[in-house]
DNA sequence: CACGGAACGG
DNA sequence: CCGTTCCGTG
C-alpha cells in the first residue's frame, strides 16, 4: 500500500550522502533522522537510477551548495536566495535541461509553480528573491521544542567535494548548505540538504491510534468525503500528508510570521491539497 | 518585475 | 507530472 517511496530507487547515493550524518558535530545522525522533518519533496533524490529528470528546485540548491559564482547565493533569511544574474541562471539552467532558448522569464514561471506546491515562495519586495519553504519544518518526538533551534553546527561540514563532482558528470550533490560562506552572516543553513537523510518514520501504520504525536493539534477530518485528497495534490504522496497537517505547527524561527501570514491564509494542506489540481480552482482564485 | 492562465510536450 | 513556451495584466 505504502506507495514506493523515493529513497528506495536511490539507496546507494543515499547511503553514501547520509555518511555525513556522523560528522554533524557532536550530534549522533539518529539525532537528526529522528528529529527534523523536510517536506517530502525535499527528499527526493536529484538523480533518480529511473532517469526523472532534475528538477528546478533541486538544480537550484546545487547550485548554491556549490557556492556557485554569482549567479545564485544565499539571502538573508534562512532557506532564501537571490538570484543574482537571471540570465545566467537561466543559461546553465537551460543548458542543463538542454532547453538552449531558456531566459529568465521562462525559469520564473516554472519557480512560480513551486508557489502553489510549496516548495518556494516569494519575498516580495525584493527582486529576484525567492524562499524555500524550509521553515516547513517539523518536529518530532521533541514534545517541548528542546533546543530546538536548529542545533547548527556553524563549521561548514567536512564536506566530501569529489574533485570529478561537476554539473556534467550529474554527481548527485549532498551540499546544500554545506559549502555556504561562513563569511556571509550569522544566518544558519541546513548543514544537510534534506535529501540526505533518512526520512524519519511517521506514524507506523500499525497504530491507526495517531494520537502520540505531541503537535497534532487538530487532523484535518478523515471526512471519508474526500477521500483521495492528498493524492490529487501534486508532488505531495499520501506518505507524507501526515506531515504536511502538522505543519501549522510550524518552525519557530524569525521568519515564522511571515510563512503563517503566507500560509495561514490557505488554512491546511487541505486547501493544498485542492490547489494541486491547478485546474480545478481558477474559479474558486478570486 | 512579478503573476498566473493556457496550450503543449516528454 | 514538471516544466516550457507564450502572453496578457498589474
Amino acid at each position: 500500500m505504502r506507495r514506493s517511496f523515493h529513497l528506495h530507487q536511490s539507496p546507494s547515493i543515499l547511503q553514501m550522502q547520509c555518511n555525513y550524518n556522523s560528522s554533524i558535530g557532536a550530534l549522533p545522525s539518529s539525532y537528526w533522522s529522528r528529529t527534523v522533518l523536510f517536506p517530502d519533496w525535499a527528499y527526493k533524490p536529484a538523480w533518480s537510477p529511473g532517469s526523472r529528470q532534475v528538477q528546478l528546485w533541486h538544480f537550484l540548491l546545487e547550485l548554491l551548495g556549490r557556492g556557485e559564482g554569482g549567479a545564485i547565493g544565499w539571502g538573508g533569511e534562512w532557506g532564501e536566495f537571490i538570484i543574482r544574474d537571471p540570465e545566467r541562471l537561466a543559461k546553465l539552467w537551460g543548458e542543463r535541461k538542454g532547453k538552449p532558448h531558456m531566459n529568465y522569464d521562462k525559469l520564473s514561471r516554472a519557480l512560480r509553480y513551486y508557489y502553489n506546491k510549496r516548495i518556494l515562495h516569494k519575498t516580495k519586495g525584493k527582486r529576484f528573491t525567492y524562499k524555500f519553504n524550509f521553515s516547513k519544518l517539523i518536529l518530532v518526538n521533541y514534545p517541548g521544542f528542546p533546543a530546538c533551534h536548529q542545533p547548527v553546527p556553524s563549521a561548514p561540514l567536512p564536506l566530501p567535494l569529489l574533485p570529478s563532482e561537476g554539473v556534467a558528470t550529474g554527481v548527485p550533490l549532498c551540499g546544500g548548505g554545506a559549502m555556504v560562506d561562513r563569511a556571509l552572516q550569522s544566518v544558519a543553513y541546513p548543514p544537510l540538504m534534506p535529501y540526505c537523510l533518512p526520512k524519519p518514520a511517521l506514524f507506523p501504520q500499525s497504530h491507526p491510534g495517531h494520537g502520540h504525536f505531541p503537535f497534532l493539534s487538530a487532523p484535518p477530518p478523515p471526512r471519508t468525503s474526500f477521500p483521495k485528497l492528498w493524492e490529487l495534490s501534486a508532488g505531495l504522496p499520501p506518505d507524507n500528508s501526515a506531515a504536511l497537517r502538522l505543519t501549522t505547527v510550524g518552525w519557530p524561527t524569525k521568519s515564522s510570521a511571515e510563512w503563517v501570514s503566507n500560509n495561514m491564509a490557505r488554512t491546511s494542506s487541505l486547501h493544498v491539497g485542492l490547489r494541486g489540481k491547478v485546474r480545478g480552482d481558477k474559479e474558486r482564485e478570486k
